[in-house]
DNA sequence: ATGAGCTAGCTTTTT
DNA sequence: GCTAGCTCAT
């Protein structure tokens, strides 16, 4: 391959980034520098000068999405569709995909099950039912934090050091102990394991991590600012032999610390890897100069930062506008009422976002939108495979594929009901514990040695020839997948169930197990099908139409809109009360950093606001203006206050009064506004 | 074995 | 104000 045309389109930091192939690289990528391109260039880079084959580069991102996007971009520097990166993609799916091939070393066998976060606090409730600890004194949901957080550190349970005085860890160590021989039982991993099990199995085996340090010539990270130490570590063992490792990231987007993230790894990677080189990507393609002054000064605030300065190349633009609202309502009113009344004309409905901190303050817009016929999507919220009913199908797939998956048993038993109540699944559980056997052999012992009642064993015995049946199915008689699933839900009386109960959110319930099955089309078999729906969350977003987009600040990071609304900034809201509250100054600046996200993500218009008062948890509370509002620099602002009673919330513009809600929208705002039109 | 009734808690959620 | 999740009664 000749074709370095990739090159030409660099400026000369970026170049140097992609130029620059040996020893440990750390690229401090300022929002809108490039990153990505920087990322695939030097991929492609790397294929096309021969320095490597595809399959000796490792690059890993923390979504699905931003695997796909590279993979798509490199693809198409490379005019090629069939480069086969087959180490590109998520910690996680790389991380299970190397303990699939050596599960045994870590006492697992290669079917195992990932398992997600309610599987996870099911299980801890179970733990907790069993040791006699009370869960209102002691949240599963806090247990498994503090679990998480040692597993991010890098500890088995027996490796834990507690802090003698604390009498949370002393009280979940034992837990941990246990959560883990139950996962090692129903052979799963949670998202934790995935990642510290890999470790745990390069430490203790020179010869496997030989294997992968020597394949592994070069090895690129995208946000590196967000790697917990377990992710470090991994990083740290599979360069060990090449040493080329290339990390890109924002100290000043690192906004997931609640996740175990430690900026600490990027402040301190040059002081971790000897002979490093620091790039910074300075230079911004996205904002307009007001804009970024306004975020490079608000995040200017910040202690805990490498400091940049980024320059743009695009105009100074307009000003930032800060507007001052009489309450929420007045916010949503005002909102709506500049889109439809100014950026209309200007802008595309597709490039005009509205970022929140939570994503309960998106109800306020949609109420209104949906009021005057303004049409919006919401990014984010509830995943898709996070549905009940979507769980249900897969807890059936998962335990036809691994009869060990005591989770998904207990999922499906008795749904739909099969006269298996409580007090049988308590007998299943008791055998299962005393004999070490799975729940579903368990179901069959006590089956066979005439202990479960006659109703019940109707319905149990129908249930365990169905998943032998569909074993057969699949196994034997070699049906495909798609199929399987739709023997499953009629076979089981699942489908019968759903349409029996004739309610609105059935039938979408219904519609939601189509969108699954055409989903599953895309993969060859069940077992990459399961693999996909552990670790991915939401099917492709459509982009469908014109809308205006409405999501999390979080959930923003990395997109771009010529208009960005970021409304709410008030103390308590944003910065959150909890943020401050929990984490004390790291809290406040990681908020910062947020708000430095949410400015950046505007190319054209960025449009803050606060409200004086707001309806929040059911009443009226005061607000203030956010203390991020003080720090802005006001000459890049233009401040307006909305405070005319006289319009008193009639509408003064015209607006479509026929539109049609289409099919899809089901949110919260949604369903409100359906009852209350009845 | 289902539902009424009560209570607690209410951010973010890449995997 | 809303809702998820639990308890207790039928």
């Amino acid at each position: 391959m000749i074709n370095s045309e990739y090159l030409d389109n660099l400026n000369n930091a970026q170049k140097e980034a992609v130029l620059y192939l040996d020893g440990p690289l750390l690229i401090v990528a300022g929002a809108g520098s490039g990153k990505t391109k920087v990322l695939t260039s030097r991929i492609a880079h790397i294929i096309s000068e021969k320095k490597a084959f595809p399959n000796q580069i490792l690059s890993v991102t923390f979504t699905n999405k931003a695997a796909k996007e590279m993979q798509n971009r490199v693809s198409s520097i490379l005019n090629s569709e069939a480069i086969g990166l087959s180490w590109l993609g998520t910690f996680h799916s790389i991380c299970a995909k190397l303990l699939r091939k050596h599960a045994p070393a870590a006492g697992l066998t290669s079917n195992f099950t990932i398992i997600d976060t309610d599987d996870q606090i099911r299980l801890i409730k179970n733990i907790c039912k069993a040791e006699n600890i009370d869960i209102k004194q002691l949240a599963p949901r806090f247990i498994l934090s503090i679990i998480d957080r040692w597993k991010n550190k890098g500890f088995y349970p027996d490796e834990v050091v507690i802090n003698k005085n604390d009498i949370f860890e002393r009280t979940i160590l034992p837990i941990y102990k246990i959560y883990q021989q139950k996962l090692s039982d129903l052979n799963a991993c949670d998202f934790g394991d995935l990642i510290l099990h890999v470790v745990k199995i390069l430490e203790k085996n020179q010869d496997i991590r030989n294997i992968y340090s020597n394949n592994f010539k070069y090895i690129l990270v995208d946000e590196y600012q967000d790697t917990n130490y377990i992710q470090s570590r991994w990083l740290n063992l599979l360069s060990e032999k090449h040493k080329n490792l290339c990390c890109v990231g924002d100290d000043d987007q690192s906004i997931y610390s609640w996740r175990g993230a430690e900026i600490k790894n990027f402040l301190e990677f040059d002081q971790v890897y000897k002979n490093s080189k620091v790039i910074r990507l300075e230079e911004n393609y996205r904002s307009s100069q007001n804009i970024l002054s306004v975020a490079s000064n608000l995040i200017a605030n910040n202690q805990n930062r490498v400091g940049k300065t980024l320059k743009t190349t695009m105009e100074e633009g307009d000003l930032v506008k800060l507007n001052c609202f009489k309450n929420g309502k007045d916010e949503a009113i005002g909102i709506s009422d500049e889109i439809e009344k100014k950026l209309k004309k200007k802008y595309s409905f597709n490039n005009i976002a509205i970022l929140v901190r939570a994503i309960f303050q998106t109800r306020e817009f949609e109420e209104r939108f949906l009021k005057i016929g303004l049409p919006y999507r919401i990014l984010g919220g509830t995943k898709f495979y996070e549905r009940a009913e979507i769980k249900d199908c897969v807890a059936y797939l998962r335990l036809i594929h691994q009869s060990k998956d005591d989770l998904a048993f207990d999922r499906i038993v008795n749904n739909p009901k099969r006269a298996i109540g409580e007090s049988t699944i308590r007998l299943i559980h008791e055998f299962s514990k005393v004999n070490t056997v799975s729940l579903e052999i368990a179901s069959k012992k006590l089956i066979e040695e005439n202990l479960i009642k006659p109703k019940t064993k109707i319905g149990l015995s129908f249930f365990l020839f169905l998943m032998d049946k569909w074993r057969n199915d699949i196994n034997i008689k070699k049906i495909n997948h798609v199929k399987l699933l739709q023997l499953v839900l009629d076979e089981s009386g699942y489908s019968n169930m759903l349409k029996n109960k004739k309610d609105l959110e059935n039938e979408n319930r219904l519609e939601n197990i189509k969108e699954l099955l055409s989903a599953m089309k895309d993969f060859d078999n069940l077992e990459s099908f399961l693999e996909h729906v552990a670790l991915a969350t939401s099917v492709d977003q459509d982009w469908d139409g014109e809308k205006v987009n409405m999501m999390t600040m979080h959930g923003s990071k990395g997109l771009e809109f010529d208009v960005v609304f970021l409304p709410g900034w008030e103390e308590g809201l944003f910065p959150h009360q909890k943020s401050i509250e929990e984490k004390g100054q790291n809290g406040l600046e990681e908020e910062r950093r947020l708000a430095y996200v949410g400015i950046t993500r505007a190319k054209k218009k960025a449009l803050i606001s606060f409200a004086m008062n707001r309806f929040y948890q059911g009443n009226w509370i005061d607000s203030m203006a956010s203390r991020f509002i003080e720090e802005l620099p006001e000459k890049f602002l233009e401040k307006n206050s909305f405070f005319d009673d006289s319009k008193d919330n009639e509408e003064d513009f015209e607006f479509n009064q026929d539109f049609e809600i289409e099919e899809g929208t089901r949110s919260p705002g949604w369903i409100r506004y359906q009852k209350r039109i009845k």
